[in-house]
DNA sequence: TTACTAGCATTTGTATACTAACGAAATAAG
DNA sequence: CTTATTTCGTTAGTATACAAATGCTAGTAA
């Protein structure tokens, strides 16, 4: 009697309603953030911050990147100035990832943008609906 | 009192999480999908069987996806030999996307992957969490 | 020491996703 | 009717995102 799958209709899935989701945060982001860092980008330079210098594959972990995705961020963020890249002297294979000066004193700037970012998203929603959303959202990853 | 900011996390950041779950979603699509189609084909696919032949640039509005975006989906879709494109004789900046017999004979199976893809996706979350958190996304956008 | 295994970085290929600019065609305004 | 605007499709450029293959290095087991 309950649980019938009914139609299929777009906008009751999952998926799409997270493609939307994430459309909507990333325009509010392009908006707000200095420097036109894109969410990624800026992910890897908090992860930077709170961790220190660390290896690149080990930076894609933390910020939930692939190899190759984390290559082209940090490619980037060095054309940007925001990034050092060098040898690993203990272990030839890494190539560690470190902070510029000029990034370091923009990170708290970032994070007070990242929490503009993250209101204007949630806007729609009341206090007790966000709690709620991003409740869920953890929860599913 | 409340209501403040606190320390910055990137794991409590809507953005974030939209994007890991939206990684979960892909790659939980990705191994159920026939024909080895994305999410944005599929959701064309399912969109053009819904409202019937229509010009590329309408498809795209329907289906939340820039012109640019919707040009390289419905490329792939025909060389996949799932539409056809043919010139709008009554407009003739209009291209008429269609489905093709095998894509039409495709569209109940796909409706019924797409429902095991939304459960999948939504396989931590309890039945009234799922409804809750759809109807957050819902309300987000 | 040799061989195996694993980790690191790179590159190639495919697929979104958006901006910006363009020409062609249709429509609205004068 | 002609100008202006809009719409449509296309293309180029930039930036994720992942799969897969490659080469190099480090650590481990034989």
């Amino acid at each position: 009697m309950t649980d019938e799958p009914g139609p299929y209709r777009l906008e009751d899935q999952v998926g799409y309603l997270l493609r939307l989701a994430g459309q909507r945060h990333t325009a509010i982001f392009q908006s707000h953030v200095p420097m036109r860092l894109t969410p990624t980008q800026f992910s890897a330079l908090i992860r930077i911050s709170e961790v220190g210098p660390c290896s690149q594959n080990h930076l894609g972990r933390l910020t939930a990147m692939d190899v190759a995705t984390i290559k082209g961020v940090v490619d980037r963020l060095r054309e940007k100035g925001l990034v050092t890249l060098k040898r690993d002297p203990g272990d030839k294979r890494r190539t560690v990832i470190a902070l510029t000066e000029s990034a370091a004193a923009l990170i708290d700037q970032l994070k007070s943008a990242g929490h503009q970012i993250s209101d204007a998203t949630l806007e729609p929603l009341s206090g007790a609906e966000r709690e709620r959303l991003m409740k869920l959202l953890r929860k599913m990853t």
